[in-house]
DNA sequence: GGAAAGCATAGGACGATCCTAGGGTTCCTG
DNA sequence: CAGGAACCCTAGGATCGTCCTATGCTTTCC
C-alpha cells in the first residue's frame, strides 16, 4: 500500500542521493527510511534506486515519480492549509439558519458584520420557511439558528431567547389605528397571516387563537402567505389588517405600504427571538460567531432578554 | 499523522453521508472507517462531521476539505500510473522489428542506445525474415518495425520513410568496377541477391526486374540467400556480384570479402528505410521510443528523408 | 413500542514501523 | 595495500497502528 511516509522518504532520498543523509533529515535511523523505500519499491513493482556500495542512485522510473510525488505531498500541504484557514474563519462557508421576520432585523446587517471581519468567508443565511429550518436543525444540517419563537420548548431543541419585540396591528384603515387592538376587534378583523415563526407555534397566532377562544370565535385568518413583505403589501392595498412585530412594522411599511400605520394590541403581546439549537451539541466558532453577530443585531433593535 | 488511508475513508463518508455505507464501499468494518475519520479530525484539529443519530453531515470544514482530498488522491493516482508506463521500459521486453539490412545500420548501436537508457530493459530485435516480421505486424505481435521498402503502400500498414540509401553494385572483379554499372550490364551479370526488404515489394528486385526487362531477359539471380553477410562473402569469393545499400557495403566489405569494392548504378537507385507500423494503432511508449532512436542512427548513416 | 439502522466503545489479533546492533562493500587515504 | 570511513543491508525486538468482532446506545420507522 502506497502510502505519504513512502513518498516523503522518497524524495528525501532523491534529494540527498542517501538513505542515511534522508533518514537524518526526516529524523529516523537509516534503516527505517530504507524499509520504507523498499516498500514503496515493492509496492509499485520497480526499483527506483540502485544500490552501488556508497549512496544510492535514482533510476530513470524514480526521476518520473519524482515530480509526482512532490505533487502529491503538495497536495496534502494545501488541504491542511485549507482546512486551518476554514478553522480560523479565513476562508469557507458559515451556514446558519434565520427564519422569518427576524431576518429583516439582522439579515443584510448580519452578513456584513461577517465579512467585515472576515473578508474572505461565504455566508450563507438559510430559510426559506419554518418548518425546513426546523427538519434542518433536528438533521443536523444547520448548527444554529435564529427565529422567532413562542414557547421556549421543544424535543431536543435547545431555544435560549435573546430579544422580544412587540406585536403591533397594521393597517391601511386610518380609523382602525385609533386605539390599540383588543381581542375582540381583532375576532372581527379579515387578516393576512405570514409564516414567520418557528413551526406551529406561532406566537402571534398562539395569541390571536387565545383571544379569539376568548370571544368564543373561529380563527379569521383571512390570507395566508409566506412571507412578511407580502403580508404587509397586501395590508396597503386595503385587502386585509395584520399583527407582526413592530420593527417589521416600522421597516417595512414606509417602503411597501405608505398608506398603512400600526397600532398597539390590548394587552401587549410580544414575539421572542431565540437562538435554537439542538440540545446538547457542541457548537463549532463559526456558529458561535453567527450568534453572537445575530443577537448583537437583534438587541440593537428589539428588547434585549438575559440570555439565560 | 494525515494519511491518504485517512482521506479515502473521508471521501468515502462524505459521498455516502455514512460511515456504514463507507465501510461497505472500501470493504471495512464500520469501526475502522470511524476510527479513520476520527483521527483524521484529530490531526486536523476540526469536526469533519456531526453525527446525528443516524448517519453523519459533513460540516462546512469538510466541504472545504473533499476537494483538496479528491487532488491529493488523484495526484497519488497519476503518480501510479506515471511510473507504470516507464515501468514497461525499466523492466519488460520491447520488441521491435528490424529486417534485412537496416540492421546493419542500426542493430548494435540501437541496442547500446536503448541499454543506455534504460538498463533493466530486455530488448529483443525480431526480423529473420520478411514475411515472418510482415506476420508479426499484422497479427499485431509486433508494434513497429524499421525495414528497407520499395514503395509506400500496403494494406493496413502505415509505412513512413526516414531516410534513403544509394544501392551499389559490388563485386571481387576490379574490371566490373571502373564505371557505373548500367542495366545491360547488370542484366549480364550473375547475381547473389539476399532478401533485405520489405516482402515482394523488394526495391533491389524491383530495379533489377525494371532493368532485365529492358534488355529483354529474364531475371538472372544466381543465388539466393538469406542474409547480406553471407551474399557479401560470396561476392568476396569471386561466385557472383550483387547489388546492396552503399552502407552495407562500406561495414561489410572489408570485414567479409576485402577483395571486393563497389561502384554505383547509373541511372543511380536508392533504397528506402520506413518505420512500418499497423495503421491507426496507438503506439506504446517502448514502441515510439525504439522509432525515435532507430531513425536517429540510421539518419546518421544513410541521407535523411522529412518524415511526413 | 418494537425492529431496524447507524455510530461509539472495548478488547484482542495482526501487521507495520522504528529502533539498536552488527555485517558487508566500496572508496579514500596514508 | 591495509585501514578506516561512508554507506547500505539484515536481524531481532519493542511499540504503535490498523482492523476485526461483539456490544451498547440513540434515532428512526412501522
Amino acid at each position: 500500500m502506497l502510502s505519504l511516509h513512502q513518498l516523503r522518504c522518497f524524495l528525501a532520498t532523491y534529494e540527498h542521493g542517501s538513505l542515511t543523509a534522508a533518514a537524518d533529515e526526516l529524523g529516523y535511523a537509516q534503516p527505517s527510511v530504507s524499509e520504507q523505500v523498499r516498500a514503496l519499491e515493492t509496492s509499485l513493482g520497480v526499483q527506483l534506486f540502485r544500490r552501488v556500495g556508497r549512496g544510492v542512485v535514482p533510476t530513470t522510473v524514480a526521476d518520473t515519480l519524482r515530480p509526482h510525488a512532490e505533487k502529491v505531498l503538495a497536495a496534502v500541504e494545501e488541504a491542511r492549509e485549507a482546512v486551518q484557514s476554514v478553522k480560523a474563519f479565513e476562508t469557507g462557508t458559515i451556514r446558519f439558519g434565520m427564519f422569518g421576520v427576524a431576518r429583516l432585523y439582522a439579515g443584510a446587517g448580519l452578513i456584513a458584520d461577517v465579512l467585515g471581519r472576515y473578508p474572505g468567508v461565504r455566508v450563507e443565511l438559510v430559510g426559506q420557511n419554518s418548518t425546513e429550518v426546523a427538519e434542518d436543525l433536528r438533521r443536523g444540517r444547520l448548527e444554529a439558528a435564529m427565529l422567532a419563537v413562542s414557547g421556549v420548548e421543544s424535543e431536543g431543541i435547545t431555544i435560549t431567547p435573546v430579544a422580544r419585540e412587540e406585536l403591533v396591528y397594521i393597517s391601511a384603515d386610518p380609523t382602525r389605528l385609533t386605539s390599540p387592538v383588543t381581542a375582540r376587534r381583532l375576532a372581527e378583523a379579515s387578516l393576512v397571516m405570514p409564516e414567520t415563526t418557528w413551526r406551529a407555534e406561532d406566537s402571534t397566532r398562539i395569541l390571536l387563537r387565545q383571544m379569539l377562544h376568548e370571544t368564543g370565535r373561529n380563527p379569521q385568518t383571512r390570507i395566508e402567505v409566506e412571507d412578511v413583505e407580502t403580508a404587509v403589501e397586501l395590508v396597503g392595498l386595503g385587502l386585509a389588517d395584520s399583527v407582526i412585530p413592530r420593527g417589521a412594522a416600522e421597516q417595512l411599511i414606509p417602503r411597501l405600504a405608505p398608506g398603512a400605520g400600526w397600532v398597539s394590541l390590548r394587552p401587549r403581546q410580544w414575539d421572542t427571538f431565540a437562538i435554537v439549537h439542538r440540545t446538547g451539541a457542541v457548537l463549532s466558532p463559526a456558529a458561535r460567531l453567527m450568534i453572537e453577530l445575530a443577537t448583537a443585531r437583534i438587541q440593537e433593535i428589539a428588547e434585549p432578554l438575559a440570555r439565560s
